[in-house]
DNA sequence: CTGTTAGCGCCTTCAA
DNA sequence: TTGAAGGCGCTAACAG
């Protein structure tokens, strides 16, 4: 175990005893420290010398006491597991963390009373910030607003309009699905997606219908809902293929059932993309790659997402009131083999 | 944005705040507050009220600077990417959150110099301890010893064998594996793997040996060593069945190779587990559940391991001192339809 | 049982 | 250019 015991005066240095070896009283050592220009150039190299041999590390605690900000954020999610949180989680990370803020994480599980309790522990903490991450587009219960600082919901926007919520645009991203297919000149195009519980499944079918509409076209079949699983993307395509036989293309809910659906297309003899087009949704670099042919995908840009909730923390911070409300942030179509044939 | 200016007192309320509404001193005011238990009842209610009246909260900071203890933690890891690091960061976070830890979370995407400068802000902030993640089990470079705070490597152990380490057991990871096969009834079984520049590689493979020495079998061919991929896990047992077509069971280093395995297999009319049994590892649940059949692999308890990482830092805390070097956490067998036929 | 008095480590006036 | 003093919010001795 490290344990710094090796020197002698274990207590880790204070600014005190920078200033004592100096020579110099406590307000000349701070100022020497910080940067401030009122202190003489050997002075300031004396102490800066000093706190270096006692590898002195200012004590961000006491700092942040006098000061009233502490240069910290909490992560509230409530769905660590979720595959949809950690870019986000890393976007806001990496946004934060080229700066000087450090990021507190906190899973609630999915459960309302332990996100209370982490959300009581961050604000004892004097949080400069919290970002509420959801796992699904669902909107979720508005934490309130008579917090002391401010808050953006990630992904899962707030029920709440009065708060600022930041979740990415699904039926713009069902609509570029749908074009991306007309535009490879499917026109016998059908749509097979997930849980229809989702607010997401119900957006991106939105888009499709509109996309498809715009083209004077219909989809072909129901939607099919179930699962966001290959399962369902299996079973869901032999049925939409025995039904109507002649579907030139497929719009999927999920890579994953995009996935199932290229392994039943396989099966039956059709060839992918030349039969038939398919495209994903999530763009899960996985899946996507390792397909046979690989997948066409839309992708939420969700790193750019939990940079974007950092921004709108910051701006807040700042003292900026941010426009209150959902923004739905742009997502970008990812084309691979299984809506182009390579050549 | 969610502000407080509600009430009118912008500021948040402080603990003498309190004891002034109560009509006690500050100190009466912590006492009451902390459960101490030279108070009276009467005066404890009015404090205890006065504090809900003006929603006081104990300002950790405040606290934190006398105590000499954060109640935090930091978690650094190289790759928050990968998707190894955040069942560890979850089982980490779920040891800590039921107490009063609060963990910071930081990435330094595999970038030496980011992780000094995220490891000079955690002993800024004082945190108690750390937690290091790594995302290969291929041992990393030490932190050193010169540091104030006890430090455990998770995953990816440190180089140094003074340091604290725990990291999945791979090499009985193998070893089940195969095991497993030749229970099965397996006679003539082969292995294909990943990069071979990974311990894990090398680990696992070295379990899988040795069971097959225990049981007086030898390996069918050489290990396919390439890519962690699904691809390779194609071409991989194409290549495999062309030359050795009397194999029965495929130990895979990965389930997504495993997967590319179950393809290939289908593609060549072969049974699974009927003609061939295969068995990934991972178990990564969202390839292993839906994969035609389900797929048996060796699961690493991930989370499990950052249970254990957590543990040692409270351990260390409480000022224990725990045993030094790599700890090899044990890894379990989950049996799914791939190596047993289904009745 | 309650209140007074010192700090924890740092920064920021304000004098010298 | 330097230093002395006060305070951030709270807790832990001590007295009363």
């Amino acid at each position: 175990m490290a344990r710094s015991e090796s020197g002698g005066s274990s207590r880790t240095a204070t600014l005190s005893d920078v200033a004592r070896l100096a020579g110099v009283s406590l307000a000349t050592a701070s100022k020497a420290i910080n940067g401030r220009d009122q202190v003489a150039a050997a002075t300031r190299r004396r102490v800066i010398e000093a706190a270096e041999s006692l590898s002195f590390t200012p004590n961000a605690l006491a700092r942040s006491l006098t000061a009233g900000r502490t240069g910290t954020v909490g992560l509230l999610t409530s769905d660590l597991e979720g595959r949809f949180v950690i870019p986000i989680l890393m976007g806001a990370e990496d946004a934060f963390g080229a700066g000087q803020v450090n990021v507190f994480l906190c899973d609630a599980r999915g459960d309302a009373i332990r996100e209370q309790h982490h959300l009581k522990a961050l604000l004892n903490r004097r949080v400069d910030g919290i970002i509420v991450v959801g796992r699904q587009t669902d909107p979720r219960p508005s934490l309130g607003h008579d917090l002391p600082v401010p808050v953006v919901y990630a992904y899962a926007p707030s029920d709440d309009d009065t708060d600022v919520s930041v979740t990415p645009d699904n039926v713009t991203g069902g609509r570029l699905a749908a074009e991306h297919l007309i535009a490879t000149g499917r026109r016998r195009i059908a749509h097979i997606s997930g849980d229809p519980a989702y607010a997401a499944a119900q957006d991106r079918t939105v888009g499709v219908q509109a996309a498809l509409a715009d083209a004077g076209l219909e989809l072909v079949g129901d939607v099919l809902y179930s699962e966001w699983t290959e399962h369902w993307g299996r079973d869901a395509s032999a049925l939409l293929l025995a039904s109507h036989p002649d579907v030139d293309g497929i719009v999927c809910g999920s890579d994953q059932i995009a996935r199932g659906v290229l392994d039943t297309l396989r099966d039956l003899d059709k060839r992918v993309p030349e039969d038939v087009a398919v495209i994903g949704y999530d763009n899960w670099e996985v899946l996507a790659t390792n397909s046979r042919p690989e997948l066409t995908s839309i992708d939420a840009n969700l790193k750019q997402l939990g940079r974007a909730a950092a921004m709108r923390i910051f701006d807040a911070i700042d003292g900026a009131e941010p426009a209150t409300g959902v923004q739905y942030l742009p997502v970008r179509l990812v084309i691979r083999g299984s809506t182009i044939p390579r050549r």
